[in-house]
DNA sequence: ATAAAAACGAACAGACTTGTCTGTTTTTTG
DNA sequence: CAAAAAACAGACAAGTCTGTTCGTTTTTAT
């Protein structure tokens, strides 16, 4: 069961913080061990290299999102609730890390000649919030085409990733708050 | 005459390339001073470190930003025209450069707690933009409040960021033509 | 032409990087 | 309880990183 190991189960949460905090090169194979309290030859029996680990980190940061969405979403309805929730829920993560952006962009963008299966982790993890998106948009009461669904659809998510840079770049959540006003009156 | 020698110069130039092709720590100091032909002495004579490197960067990347975006509008008359050939000066960088996303973006992604002076360097150009965006917005002769205005222009400068990142992560210039649709929309 | 300034090549320091390997101890499993 | 598997600590390799310092050569300015 190496899968569900211990050391494979504290390196990512060690690495989901370090990554996140300060970047993916500016945290050493060392600094991971250290504070995973994991032995190094541990870590490389679960993780031929680094690359490794940042792949496993992206699949369990998609992962851990589309269910933690999943939960915040718990008590609102199908339909602009629910699609509206997807500007709080970034709105709190934005918080809670401190402003420093999109977990799935920062990596696309610190490593531009990343391999492309980390690269497609995160187009999936985008393409399948905008999916999420055009189901909720359809559910509503009004009557839209396919193009316009889809029009409004990349519009929202636009709006979504364009925010969630701004509010990143000033370390401020209005940003996103804003966006969100602006996707609600979109959707009416 | 140090702010315009040609060391100062060509040091510029190769890392405008290399950071953009490669990051900036993926960059390394050797790497910039061969590709550059220039002595490691003379480097650290005119940027006594390689964060002063990067802030001279920034400063020069935003002001030829300007330039060449004024240059690029050159025949355009000023409103929706000017307004959307953002769209079009961003889809051809992105082309040009391989979509790796917005240079300043990619600075501040990639180093999660810059110093201040290089983030205030990246929040200018960004701050830059939408003042821009307004004042043609204001040009149109559409009638709107300040408000209108100032939301219409939040909401374009979004699509802007949103397609941008989109674009880089699926290296493909579509998302900027269909965020540039959108925008026209938005104005008329 | 001569003096000052700038750029040069190259060695060097010291710390850091990823990854390997060895032998020991702990944990799990039959 | 014994055998197998996993995790351990830590030394080590080989290379990279930024930054300093040397004496020499080229360029610039008076």
């Amino acid at each position: 069961m190496k899968e569900n190991s211990k050391v494979r189960h504290r390196v990512l949460d060690t690495v989901t913080r370090l990554f996140y905090e300060q970047g993916f090169q500016a945290t050493g194979i060392n600094q991971i061990i250290e504070e995973s309290e994991v032995a190094k030859a541990s870590l490389y029996e679960h993780f031929p290299s680094k690359e490794d680990i940042l792949r496993a980190y992206l699949e369990d940061a998609t992962a851990r999102w589309r269910t933690d969405f999943a939960a915040f979403c718990n008590d609102r309805p199908p339909g602009e609730k629910t699609l509206l929730a997807l500007f709080d829920y970034r709105k709190q993560r934005a918080v809670e890390g401190g402003f420093k952006g999109c977990t799935f962009v920062r990596v696309a963008y610190e490593l531009p000649n990343l391999d492309e299966a980390s690269l497609d982790i995160i187009r999936k993890h985008k393409a399948y919030i905008k999916t999420m998106v055009k189901q909720h948009i359809s559910l509503l009461p009004v009557r839209r085409s396919a193009r316009e669904t889809e029009d409004l659809a990349e519009m929202i998510v636009w709006l979504y990733e364009g925010s969630g840079v701004q509010s990143s770049l000033e370390r401020s959540a209005h940003p996103i708050d804003a966006a969100k006003k602006i996707a609600q009156k979109l959707l009416s």
